[in-house]
DNA sequence: AGCTGTGAACCCATTCACAGCA
DNA sequence: TGCTGTGAATGGGTTCACAGCT
């Protein structure tokens, strides 16, 4: 039953295969979950530096910007970490969630295409002081090739292969235009990348066995733009004109 | 009952008010589907822009990203805009997308905190060309007051009321360093801003009716790990070593 | 014949409410 | 007594499968 796959994208079938000595507990834990572990992490992280050693989950979860049902749901998946009556020790806690995302461990990290975003990103602290480490600057422009930025040189797009192999790439960020975005992708996948974080507004196709998470800026602002505009019809509904053209469906043929 | 509110974070309570003459059909879109409408948007631009008038709910799909009953489903929210035993018109379902949206018209957005990534931001050429336009960057940093960017000098914070007000704003885009954030916010708020696009890594606490959708760069990248380091055991196990230490368990106490 | 639009079934996520333990 | 951990209830989102229209 239910079987913990679940995995996003792509053929239905398989995923990662896993087979093999399958001993492990195998706590599936569902995918929004996990989305929300990093928040969590962040939160006690900033409680620790306030010095704060001990929490509820109540405290935990405001912090985090989540309900305490939910956070102690969450946590739940993960094992039983907390002390009943009392609360969670923040540094434990701490460590199993750093420990489950896999933030212990440190990440080597490849940025391909270094224009406004991609300089940003490399430059970026907040990667450096979680599990990440950029380790490569890649793009295709021979213009900024050489370029130094920070203690890094841009490389050029050619030397993917070799890095990945070499530093043992498994994470990649795509901060190039969208045409390129999927070439970029397939390389990336074809090196052994198995991991890619896409800046480029398009939807890239990989195949099974490769996750990719996209984040897309002005997706976002229309996500925002939406229920602003509809911020704007209440407004104007209450402020009540007779009826307000919300909607003229003035619709020119079909 | 339900009452189509659902609103993200904060007090469960209401939300953005809508009160008085509430005659009109209030069709009760689902955020999922919002967050996907403007990923078909993008998709039917691309169509368009090659050339095609026509498609079917599978074709889009697949340009979307997305299974075609999904996204059949996702358009019967906004109306019958399709044809049985054809298909859609790639211009005419572009337009009520972006009508529904709201990026038929053009929405002025403020940018706090000038760095790497608020340069890059500013830059960004995909806001522009969806509704959405830059009208003042700001910054708290002296260093940097007048510096021209593109068109535009960054201006003071001290700055930001007058400008909300003067031309109107309602977006504005948090791209200062954590510490900064709820101040900034805050500030936003009071000046008149009702949506927010919050990149700092911190849990911005806002008043009812104003929406904030946050961007976090290293939380992406953390759910990238997770599945990686699950993939990375998976495949340690397949292979058979007989135990390499990816994960001793050294936990210290509780 | 073909494709959309949609009720119904299913599945995942959130919330509730309380049992269980310190 | 107080807080965690968790079954059970609820609600939303996705998928199925087909009725309805062109």
């Amino acid at each position: 039953m239910t079987s913990a796959r679940s995995t996003r994208n792509g053929t239905p079938g398989e995923g990662v295969s896993r087979s093999a000595s399958a001993r492990a507990p195998e706590r599936g834990i569902p995918e929004a979950t996990i989305a929300r572990l990093p928040v969590y992490l962040r939160a006690l992280i900033t409680l620790s530096e306030r010095g704060i050693a001990t929490c509820s989950s109540e405290e935990l979860a405001t912090a985090a910007g989540v309900n305490s049902a939910k956070l102690r749901k969450d946590l739940s998946y993960l094992g039983s970490y907390g002390t009943r009556g009392v609360g969670y020790d923040v540094e434990y806690l701490r460590y199993q969630i750093a420990r489950e995302i896999g933030v212990t461990q440190d990440w080597p990290v490849v940025i391909v295409g270094i224009g406004n975003l991609g300089h940003a990103l490399a430059n970026y602290s907040g990667f450096s002081s979680r599990g990440f480490r950029i380790v490569a600057l890649l793009d295709s422009d021979p213009a900024r090739l050489g370029e130094k930025l920070g203690d890094m040189r841009i490389r050029g797009f050619d030397e993917i292969e070799t890095l990945v192999e070499e530093l043992d790439i498994a994470i990649g960020v795509i901060a190039t235009p969208a045409v390129s975005a999927q070439d970029v992708c397939d390389r990336l996948v074809a090196a052994g990348v198995t991991s890619i974080l896409n800046f480029a507004p398009t939807v890239l196709n990989v195949p099974a066995g490769v996750d990719v998470r996209k984040v897309d800026l002005s997706i976002e602002l229309q996500i925002l733009a939406y229920h602003e505009q509809r911020k704007a019809l209440a407004f104007d509904g209450a402020v009540d004109i007779v009826e307000p053209p919300v909607d003229p469906r003035v619709v020119e043929s079909a």
